[in-house]
DNA sequence: AAAGGTAGCAACCGCGGGGCG
DNA sequence: CCGCCCCGCGGTTGCTACCTT
């Protein structure tokens, strides 16, 4: 089948790909992506497996619209350490840098445009004090710079602007104190009726750099399929694609088989 | 109802760093 | 010490869905 394609896949993934990706994943971990790209028989890189995997497959995202307190905590962060988007997607569990960064360039951008046009607004009627960076700065960056961490395009009104000094020591030493453990208490309650908590010793500094060995993760869904299932034990996953039930076993069997390894 | 514009997201690309022989 | 390989990061692009006119 698999006559060595000279071309490496590129494009969106398939379901079955996917499947692929999970199980071998699930075999060999998630370190290895050269290794898992030749063996799963998967036409694609490496780089490519480890992209979709950590951005997408990977049962411990959090998928849905962030939370105010994400936001916040993003905003925050960034102010920080600007577009560290890894170090700063360490620190919202369940979110990827690449979500994070798809984030910022959105939403943040929209803000900024949605500041930028109040402001000069205003400005033509009555100028305002605080019009330090109206001297033409239409991009987030110069907004983001929000060192002092009160100047906040960030409006929703509802949010109290926090000390960005105070509040980053606060982060700092969040692994184990208040901080985070309780945001993402609210988080989980705010936002996860279905999910179990998927945080649970998921955050550090080296966030959810997960070790991959035996995904276990409650529930989590690809797409509108539910491609994760727990059995009794509670600990075994097997796939699930249109309610159809393979086994990674013949998955990885079948893999290997085509590729001839 | 159709066309154009915009937002959101997934994926790719290039580069740099670290590990290993 | 040097070169190679692999991994991870940040920036960018392209596609799709949704919204507006």
């Amino acid at each position: 089948m698999k006559t060595v394609q000279e071309e490496t896949r590129k494009g969106p993934w398939t379901e079955q790909e996917d499947l692929q990706l999970v199980c071998f994943v699930g075999l060999f971990g998630d370190r290895r992506w050269d290794f898992i790209a030749k063996v799963s028989g998967l036409n694609r890189t490496g780089k490519s497996c480890r992209l979709r995997w950590v951005n997408y497959l990977h049962p411990d995202l959090k998928r849905g619209k962030m939370t105010p307190q994400e936001e916040r905590l993003v905003l925050e962060l960034h102010s920080k350490w600007g577009n560290r988007w890894s170090r700063i997607a360490r620190k919202l569990p369940g979110r990827t840098d690449n979500e994070i960064k798809n984030y910022w360039r959105t939403h943040m951008r929209k803000k900024a445009q949605e500041r930028k046009r109040a402001m000069s607004a205003s400005s033509s009627s009555s100028s305002s004090s605080n019009s330090s960076s109206a001297s033409g700065n239409p991009t987030v960056e110069s907004i983001q710079s929000t060192e002092t961490g009160e100047e906040s395009f960030y409006d929703t009104g509802g949010i109290t602007t926090v000390s960005t000094e105070q509040k980053s020591e606060e982060l700092e030493k969040g692994e184990e104190g208040y901080s985070m453990d309780d945001i993402w208490k609210e988080i989980a309650l705010s936002e996860d009726k279905n999910m179990t908590s998927v945080y649970d010793g998921c955050y550090s500094e080296e966030g959810c750099n997960f070790s991959c060995p035996p995904m276990a993760s409650p529930s989590w869904g690809y797409s509108s399929n539910a491609l994760w299932h727990m059995d009794d034990e509670g600990n075994k996953l097997f796939p699930f694609v249109n309610d159809q039930l393979f086994s990674c076993y013949d998955i990885v069997r079948e893999s290997l088989l085509t590729a001839e390894l």
